[in-house]
DNA sequence: CAAATAGTGTCTCTAAGACAATATCAC
DNA sequence: GTGATATTGTCTTAGAGACACTATTTG
């Protein structure tokens, strides 16, 4: 043990070239529409944060949030961090994507991306509030399959960033996306939306998962309609209550003034 | 675009310092162990692949394969050469783990590794031959659950590796691990190991998983045997007969002289 | 024949899907 | 009352688990 200690003192980390590290998050949130009819509940939105970058390369092109990871802290860390600046809220949950390292994904040289998704729930966003002038933006996001083909709209106002993806080959329950035409989106942040995506659709099979994009208190009906708009897919409310029923209790508060029968609001139920 | 083209020429990545990145693979095979009985089916064992260290630091003790990305390759295929020049096999899936970045996980320094499981199927390797000599062999794996702690032991002839991990969190389907005694693995390497089996046996409930750890060729039973190996669980060959039937087809061919009833050779059906 | 695995048929049980019916509110 | 959502109950169906039974081989 002596000499590992000798070892490693004279130890130089040999001179090869080291990529640049980076830690990007595709941070998704579900927003509840604005209401146009009194008494019917609004639509829901999925929505992904998207940053305006300021400089080259791909200047004035739209962008996943991240920076270069520090030393002293662990990639999850950093895709924390970048999160929480760009919205002064910490993520309730962060999951790998994938290492995007393919040597020429970025024009300025050796920079891999470690890729996560992150969910947020709206109404901590709510309370931060948003900055319209501001150049990090929520956008809305819809991805079809065609075929062989995927499009991925993002819009937001009159900004719409419209890519084409292929589905490059499947694994493990998860796709890899080959970008056709990256719409506007900078470096081959099209593709880790794209991969980002799936990710989110396979795992919100998990309740658990749905349940860390809603407040504290939330009705069935809301619940319900967050998992209904990351899968895209309907299911009867009657099957949906049975089968969430093992992961929430009720409270005895209700939502008044909707205009039809309140709703009583439940909480996650925190065992097993 | 003039201007980014001009941007980039005269563009230098900043001298922020940057981690080394390495890719460890933990690449696992199911092997049918020696007939005891003429006519009873061997055992199989779930193993896995370690190198022994030659140099420091952590001399002498067992790690996973791996090394440091070169540039010009992406982090898969780091991993995938990594696992070729260990054992001259080119794995046929691989699956990411997760980012292992932990500031001083590394004694040498700044070094982050991207983490795989691999799966190799016993054919493959059987056709290269095992070298008895070799600094790297497959380790028979146990992976037990006691309360809060796990138990991990590696066992390769009289070499048995013991090592203790406490669940640290549960998000997505996935566990990670704390190491309470790393047991003569290197570095945070039983972790790693801990994680990556959590992944497989979360994957292993797909039988298109299953499916690469077999040859072209295979019986049902061993189908069913490399799945209860892997999940540490028993099902009725009845129901796994149904269970699997649409993702195999019948080949003409059967394996006889077992001291008990051929069975038919299937092969995998590639369909949907 | 004995011992072992290979393979088939069928009953049961459970969870998800379908759907009918009732409850309750704001206007 | 009307129109909307909230909530409950029950029938149907698909798939997994249990289990009994038959088939086929080698020593």
């Amino acid at each position: 043990m002596g000499s590992e200690k000798e070892f490693l003192q004279n130890y130089k980390l040999s001179d090869y070239e080291r990529p640049s590290v980076t830690a990007d998050v595709a941070a998704f949130m579900v927003s509840s529409g604005d209401k146009t009819d009194y008494r019917r509940n609004p639509e829901n939105k999925l929505q992904i944060l998207l940053i305006k970058r300021g400089g080259y390369p791909f200047k004035d092109m739209w962008a996943l949030p991240g920076g270069f990871l520090q030393k002293g802290e662990t990639v999850e860390e950093c895709a924390m961090r970048e999160i929480y600046e760009e919205t002064d809220v910490m993520p309730v949950s962060i999951m790998p994507v994938g290492v995007f390292s393919a040597p020429d994904r970025d024009p300025r040289g050796w920079i891999i991306s470690n890729a996560y998704v992150s969910i947020i729930s709206e109404e901590s966003v709510r309370q931060v509030g948003k900055d319209d002038a501001s150049d990090a933006q929520w956008f809305s996001v819809s991805f079809e399959r065609d075929g062989d083909i995927y499009h991925l709209n993002l819009t937001y106002g009159d900004t719409e960033l419209k890519a084409v993806l292929a589905e490059e080959k499947s694994h493990f329950g998860r796709t890899e996306f080959r970008i056709v035409d990256s719409g506007r989106l900078a470096f081959d942040h099209a593709s880790i939306i794209a991969e980002a995506l799936s990710a989110l659709r396979s795992e919100a099979k998990n309740y658990d998962t749905i349940l860390d994009f809603l407040p504290e208190k939330f009705t069935l009906t809301a619940f319900q309609k967050v998992q209904e708009t990351i899968m895209n897919v309907s299911v009867l409310p009657a099957n949906f209550r049975r089968m969430v029923s093992s992961y929430v209790e009720e409270t005895d508060e209700y939502v008044r003034g909707e205009g039809h029968r309140p709703a009583k609001l439940y909480r996650r139920k925190n065992n097993s």
